[in-house]
DNA sequence: AAGAGATTCAACCGCGAGAAC
DNA sequence: GGTTCTCGCGGTTGAATCTCT
């Protein structure tokens, strides 16, 4: 048996959005508003699948969605944000007005990536890599294999005060490596969380069996966990 | 100028979670 | 309490474009 297919794939469209396409869509949310993705493409006229329809809207015809270059403060964001979130690109993206995760996920695996290499960093655990040959740390997720994989992987960590050390110091405790002012003096990298004094049983609710602080749950709680940064040029 | 290889990014796929029944 | 439905997410693919030789 199993999941019923999401649409009726015979008869949908794949491929690039026409124009014609993006203009049903774009009159029918905005008329009837976001949702309803299922039966969104026989009210809309569109011979698409709902998930396609989504997809389409969320990163592309939503009229808040920011098109063009990233920023450098945004780029030293994702990183930050990464290096904390790990691949949650819908939590990052929601951290960047206008940007997708579509778009985050993509300008990572693109560009960001590169850029922490030429650093002399890990882009999957942003630590530093030991030399430019050394394999081990330089494979990707597919082929790394599990025994290798560093204590920090997850956003979950056992003890928040190691994670924010890890985190100012950009790499594994193990390896200390030059801090951020050697290589970024201007930048001014202040992670900071702050929990509401009036929210504790909504922040016990996310809390995990073992004590750690999940941010997901925070943010879907609605409880307000702030990750501030601050990424300040010539010194300001 | 042309072909090959590399890169980019829009779109698709499969799965998990939560809601609805 | 179990099943089905819907949405949203992360990983992956592949066509289009760019760069190199």
């Amino acid at each position: 048996m199993g999941r019923s297919p999401c649409c009726e794939k015979a008869h949908t469209n794949k491929g690039a959005w026409t124009p014609e396409e993006d203009a049903r869509l774009i009159a029918h949310t905005r008329a009837h508003g976001e949702g309803g993705w299922r039966s969104l493409p026989r009210a809309a006229g569109l011979l698409r699948c709902g998930k396609s329809c989504r997809l389409r809207w969320i990163n592309y015809l939503r009229p808040d969605v920011k098109r063009g270059n990233f920023s450098e403060e945004e780029d030293e964001l994702i990183i930050k944000l990464h290096s904390s979130l790990g691949s949650k690109w819908s939590l990052i993206a929601r951290r960047l007005p206008g940007r997708t995760d579509n778009e985050i996920k993509n300008y990572w695996n693109t560009y960001i990536k590169k850029k922490l290499l030429k650093r002399g960093l890990d882009h999957q655990f942003h630590r530093r890599l030991c030399s430019p040959h050394n394999s081990n740390t330089t494979h990707s997720s597919r082929s790394a294999p599990e025994h290798q994989i560093p204590a920090f992987q997850s956003p979950r960590t056992p003890e928040i005060a190691d994670f924010f050390q890890y985190e100012l110091s950009g790499c594994s405790p193990i390896e200390p490596a030059a801090s951020k002012d050697e290589e970024h003096p201007d930048i001014n990298l202040d992670l900071c969380i702050s929990l509401p004094l009036h929210s504790t049983t909504a922040a016990n609710k996310a809390s995990s069996v073992d004590g750690t602080v999940d941010s997901k749950s925070y943010y879907d709680h609605g409880v307000c966990c702030q990750i501030g940064l601050q990424v300040n040029y010539g010194g300001c």
